[in-house]
DNA sequence: TTGCAATTCAAACACTTGTATGAAACTATC
DNA sequence: GATAGTTTCATACAAGTGTTTGAATTGCAA
């Protein structure tokens, strides 16, 4: 089978790389490095960089995708074809939250990897992340059933409110932490998945009364 | 005065690409041919690449938060010390929403160029970015002035959830329409506004009594 | 006009990037 | 153990980056 020990190492090198420091300034002779393998081994295994990335994204996208679909399946044929939304909301932002929050040792690389990529959009993931889209639209599915009386539109803003307090939490932690002076405890993951999913439910559960009323009040 | 063409035509011009394409793949050169100025014009004139960024950010900076206190200090004043918490909220992620949303021509190149600043944290900007968080500090005091019997946790919380989804909605706005099937009409900036507002509005007013109870429902 | 400082310009520099090359080392099959 | 195919290696390459240089040009004061 040839051992290919080069080619994995290269693989979670990048990933980690990647994970910590992002895409814009991680070279192909850092990665090297941190593989302990040649500078030709990259584009010898993997053809180019860009598809060094993308078997990267794709590989980490179809598992953790994977991952999310069978807690949501489960949890809707456990409730009979319907799930409570707060359990699909805690099957969509759970995992990735957990995976990037909380005591350092426990982080997923994985999960830092996949943030990172949503995060900077680097060429070659830009070029496959439809596939995202119909990962997402299975998670609009199981919204829609779990509550029918909402409209589309709603449930398409509450999946997007959803994940940008999980990602935007993620990107700003730091940030929070230092506004909130350490108030705010970021390493208590499940208090943030708790907080998330919260309002997510709140947003599309609550009556929208007065959401359209005073559309400028504030307007100099 | 020596009319300082060459260097506003410069600032202009950066300020443009990068909010266009982001600060990854905008060179010098694309620069000063976007200025129709000479390539060692940015040097002489900025020192470097890095400061000519930092001095756009730092303008931009003192502008925009000038401009969301005035707003904010205006609302506490008519409403004699205390705002209602849309109000604070609108003050808060309007502007940006409404200068990266809608129509084309009515966006505003500085509110694109703070986004992306926001999202891609370029070194030199990252030395300065302190500077945001006294500004978010003060918008998390007259949050607590309009809403004094919540934690400032909560509060804090409130105003990181109220910042994502707005951040979040803009940098992922195409695929938000894509997923939706142009269901979500992003080019109506108020309803987003009115939306986001009264999320965050409802994360920060309702009770949240069953916030920290079924803390792993869903782990498989 | 003359002189001097500020500005512009074309060109080159030093450096980093991803990629390509061809020889060397290894591995497995006969 | 010789041989063919795979993998590794040091090195070079071409392209792109921000920056520097020193001469040309401009604009203004004496």
């Amino acid at each position: 089978m040839a051992s290919d020990h080069t080619r994995s190492a290269i693989l979670a090198a990048a990933e980690r790389l990647y994970a910590d420091r992002g895409f814009g300034d991680v070279t192909l002779r850092d990665i090297v490095a941190e593989a302990n393998v040649n500078l030709a081994a990259v584009n010898y295994h993997f053809g180019s960089k860009d598809e060094l990335i993308a078997e990267l994204f794709v590989t980490r996208s179809i598992a953790t995708n994977r991952e999310r679909l069978r807690e949501l399946k489960a949890a809707e044929e456990a409730g009979g074809g319907r799930a409570p939304i707060e359990v699909i909301l805690r099957a969509l932002v759970g995992p990735t939250l957990r995976g990037c929050l909380g005591p350092e040792n426990q982080r997923s690389t994985a999960a830092r990897f996949m943030i990172r990529a949503s995060i900077e959009s680097v060429p070659p993931i830009r070029r496959i992340k439809n596939r995202e889209i119909d990962h997402l639209r299975k998670f609009a599915g199981a919204m829609r059933r779990s509550l029918p009386d909402r409209s589309d539109v709603d449930i398409y803003w509450g999946l997007n409110f959803a994940l940008a307090m999980a990602h935007h939490t993620i990107r700003e932690s730091e940030r929070l932490t230092k506004l909130s002076e350490g108030q705010c405890d970021l390493d208590d993951v499940e208090d943030v998945v708790a907080r998330v999913v919260s309002v997510a439910t709140m947003a599309l559960t609550m009556a929208k009364a007065e959401t359209k009323a005073p559309s400028r009040l504030a307007a100099r």
